[in-house]
DNA sequence: TTGAAAGCGCTAACAG
DNA sequence: CTGTTAGCGCTTTCAA
């Protein structure tokens, strides 16, 4: 690529200016002539000229990109922040780099790492573990504009933009119960997530509250994606004693439950009723139409951004949590269960 | 962010040597002694020291970033090829930004812009426009490396990955005239995108092959999303001789054509045949499933990489252009439309 | 084999 | 109101 190599010297001799002069007539800052400010404009302009972007970095030690980790673009609700985040932050004339950390821990730290040596602004992040996190931790010592969203990281200090988690899986898992189901499954993912252990916390707190004993074996683990859950799903329903409701801790999983359950032959809700965290377009078009816990995912990217906004242009105040309500959206994939 | 500030200069001190010896030692290049290079690389290490990028980029012109543009990162189709280049360029050391032009040329123009003035080093681009390019032809001539996706732009000497729009297009529509059908409805895109353009082509030549008139009516356009797709489909079907199949160009627009059938009260096949341009998870948990023309998608992220990787190498060829073949799959929600 | 020095393009003290 | 100058952190001649 060649440089183009339209350069503030460039201008600034083609307006007979210093480039100090050029620079204020530029960027509008200090005393300039106004008679001069528009022979440095026009000049400028005549020659296409544009900032280098990577020099004025260099000099303030801030390259005007946002960083965002997701655990991975692929999935609907981190690929809606995305969008959202990069519509807030391009009427701020920042970019936003996009580097998934694929829910590995080692992978998230070579790219926190990578990006700090990037000078990019700030970071709004998922992280991949609740507590194995120093490199986190280190990040937000150093200062580093940090908002973390959907997840939190143990003793970072640092604002965060939240779903009520536990009292989501707690609703969702007592509407089962509430339909008369005692052996419900719950397929979520590793607890290093912290989004897994809220869920999981939640359904236990509903059975608790309901008196139901907890079976671990009711209880399966995958990553989140659909090939994944559907190999998780197959496991937990091919028993003799099957349950006879699940409760899927994403969207990713709650499509692949979908389609194992069908593979196997359980119709829903006649054999197995279903409730998925988080909401997804298709819902509403299987059938029966799946009944869901929505978060307010429109809300996420935009405050997650207005944040880290805030925090770069140095506001110094306490770390700020905000945790939104979700949402049960009933549909028709919970039954009352046979008897049998 | 306060800079962690190990430089370079803090190495070269604690090692003894001069700045450039330690940069010597650090990027293995030139001579360096076999004691110097270890002290350097021992103190590197104790002050975990980092090689700033943007010095680096400012230096080189060049920053090891890759911008992609896609048209929407929601859609899935987008947000999978995003994730394949994030791998891709991730181990060759570089980060991806990304930059949705929302289908609007303007922003594309001014993206384009803004990322030329960050000095990254390459593009991976969808263009909102075939024909409205002058943006891009601009770059090219520049001679920045360009790769373009799924769809291309006139004139633009650069690398480009496809898939064969037309001949999908016209396969799919030649399966719904074999099942007898003959008032097939077209939902795409506007036509300043190109793969509107040949997903159109197609869907004329078919009918042309078949002797089948065209009639403009049964052509629909809307944006790419579920929600544009179900006002579209409505209008298409809410006519006294409607349609008895449709064909949607791509899987955002089938879900809503699906989403508004059903709204509707027209039941997939029965009704309405439907097949739909680009796969999709759910496409086999409706009922009926969904017949499609699918992508080979797993293959276009990972080979647009490495054809951008090529030109930053240096190398020097011809553009290359690499048309991939599309792939019916016949699920259920073709049949012969009754009679009336 | 190593060091000194220049310069990438920009901004901001400081002087005038 | 404008110019001079220094320097951000790095790489790379060129000379030693």
């Amino acid at each position: 690529m060649t440089r183009k190599g339209v350069t503030l010297k460039d201008v600034a001799a083609a307006a007979n200016v210093s480039r100090a002069t050029a620079a204020r007539a530029l960027n509008s800052y200090g005393y300039v002539g106004d008679q001069t400010a528009l022979r440095v404009i026009e000049a400028a302009d005549a020659l296409g000229y544009r900032a280098n972007r990577v020099a004025q970095a260099l000099r303030s030690g801030q390259l005007p990109i946002v960083g965002y980790l997701p655990g991975d673009i692929q999935n609907p609700f981190f690929a809606r922040i995305a969008h959202d985040l990069e519509v807030e932050f391009r009427k701020q004339g920042h970019n936003l780099l996009i580097a998934s950390s694929e829910e590995n821990v080692e992978q998230e730290r070579e790219l926190l790492e990578s990006l700090r040596s990037l000078s990019v602004r700030g970071f709004i992040l998922a992280p991949t573990s609740a507590t194995d996190n120093q490199h986190i931790l280190k990040l937000a010592r150093e200062g580093a504009p940090i908002v973390l969203i959907d997840r939190v990281s143990e003793n970072v200090r640092c604002d965060s933009v939240l779903v009520d988690n536990e009292g989501g899986a707690r609703e969702a898992v007592d509407y089962l119960v509430a339909n008369g189901h005692r052996r419900i499954a719950l397929l979520r993912d590793e607890s290093r997530i912290f989004t897994a252990q809220e869920r999981l916390a939640g359904y236990r707190n509903s059975l608790q509250a309901h008196g139901i004993e907890l079976d671990e074996t009711l209880i399966g683990v995958s990553r989140s994606t659909v090939e994944h859950a559907i190999e998780a799903t197959i496991r937990l329903f091919s028993r003799r004693d099957r349950p006879t409701a699940l409760f899927t801790v994403d969207s990713l999983m709650t499509q692949g439950a979908l389609l194992a359950l069908r593979s196997m032959g359980l119709s829903i809700p006649q054999d197995v009723s279903l409730v998925g965290f988080d909401d997804f377009d298709l819902a509403t078009f299987t059938d029966p139409q799946i009944t869901v816990m929505a978060q307010p995912i429109a809300e996420i990217g935009p405050l997650a951004a207005q944040m880290l906004l805030d925090r770069l242009a140095g506001k110094k105040v306490a770390p700020r949590l905000t945790r939104f309500p979700t949402r049960l959206i009933v549909r028709g994939s919970v039954s009352h269960p046979k008897k049998r």
